[in-house]
DNA sequence: TGCGTTATGTGTGGTGGCGTACAGACAGGC
DNA sequence: GCCTGTCTGTACGCCACCACACATAACGCA
């Protein structure tokens, strides 16, 4: 381990668990590559691992039997990508695909579950982690109701911005257009208004941001809703998050 | 406590955990009325109760800043209300909204809250049911995204018929237009078109279902891919559903 | 240098749903 | 009986987005 991206603690969930007495599982964090389209696990799929990326985008995806796809929620440095595994459903909800290439951890599902079961801060951060998905995923299905593509682009882009370093995005009008649910030409039509209005510039699979804020403005309220839900969340300390009962039961009893 | 809707093994949950040995919580349970358009709770409000609805269905809505509203999940007797009391969040994340008239029993937080921290067949099964309403959500999404409102009129029908007994479902076209998060009129005309092809009667707030299956038919993929989810993850016996820590320590996940 | 591949811009016509407006139809209260 | 509020049906113009079809441009590699 040496620099930020190589660092587990670039994960914010496993950087929230780092100081706290129940770490024996931090050295079985296992530092992966996560290449552009890489499909961690598909819809159905019983979980190996979970994932802590770190400079990577996931997306969770969800496949139509038309073949339409439509991006549930997105997961970088701040969450995991598997919660279905502890969540206690026999499989997964979703595929989970790599949207920005970069980097991660995973974690052995077995290994997880057992920190999991001990009812303690991993317990209590992973579902507050879960509640701050839960709001992702009910803000999106609004959002897909009520919002235009406009609107959507640029929610889209700042939740990417979010998770990322710097103020460029690798990412094609095309592959824009799986994760939102539209097609590739309305991708195009939205971008060209935002590079008109001097907020983004756009060339080959390079977005750069400009105008943060005039995004911002732009974008529908989605996306401060999740953003704020998620500081929310987890800003929560690591001693909040210690399982009340522990203190005077035994962490991992009945 | 006499007959069926007055049981509280009317919920599924409940039902489910009636005969394991954590039961000291279930006299605590307070049967209530639930009238057609209570709110149990508003998005933001701290939870005092979780609810568990026998024969009333409760719809989590969403409100937009512009006043737009959109259903992200529905729940009946095979679920509970305000999951984010123990999934660690201070606030409710959607309001929580009677959308048929019926009963159900609530249960103080800090009830639900020690029984949920033992880390038992109550923590278990509850997170198994708050995956498969992630499911729920992830699907409303997808579904806003891609299908008409006639495909989603179907859907609507065929879930809360699943949360009645009898065929007949007591809910306005207005009721409706504002779950799904679309017009009035859009929903009359997709209602007619179900009419006049048989598959239900309409009249005043009154709904006959004259052709589940047809519904069945005409509805998206959405409904079954939900409706088999909640299945497999609430089919689960409340043996499995025991924290496997508790028999002794490796017992851990399969 | 040239050619295929990938990424982006544009155009035309069709449709689903929206906003608005209004008309009939039924129920319950007086 | 009548009246009023609620519920449902219909119509018109509009816009966002779709499906399909092409044109253009940049890059990457032989």
């Amino acid at each position: 381990m040496k620099k930020t991206t190589s660092d587990p603690r670039s994960n914010d969930l496993i950087a929230a668990l780092w100081d706290t007495e129940e770490h024996s599982w931090l050295p079985q964090l296992e530092a992966i590559d996560m290449p552009l389209g890489e499909v961690l696990f598909d819809s159905g799929d019983t979980l190996k691992y979970v994932y802590f990326p770190t400079t990577a985008v996931i997306s969770l995806m969800y496949v139509l039997e038309s073949g339409a796809t439509a991006e549930t929620a997105v997961v970088g440095h701040e969450g995991v990508v598997g919660i279905s595994l502890f969540m206690g459903g026999e499989s997964a909800l979703n595929s989970a695909e790599v949207r920005i290439a970069g980097n991660g951890y995973r974690l052995k599902a077995d290994t997880l579950m057992e920190e999991f079961q001990r009812c303690g801060a991993v317990q209590h951060l992973l579902l507050r982690y879960t509640q701050a998905l839960l709001a992702q995923m009910s803000q999106t299905a609004v959002c897909n109701r009520h919002h235009t593509v406009d609107q959507q682009l640029c929610r889209f882009l700042l939740q990417s911005l979010d998770r990322l370093q710097g103020n460029e995005i690798a990412m094609t009008q095309e592959l824009i257009a799986n994760s939102l649910g539209v097609r590739r030409e309305g991708v195009t039509a939205a971008a060209t208004g935002l590079q008109k209005a001097g907020l983004i510039r756009y060339a080959r699979g390079q977005i750069s941001v400009l105008d943060r804020e005039g995004l911002e403005e732009r974008s529908c309220e989605c996306y401060a809703v999740v953003r704020d839900k998620y500081e929310e969340v987890l800003s929560g300390t690591v001693d909040d998050a210690v399982c009340p009962l522990k203190a005077d039961a035994p962490a991992a009893q009945r």
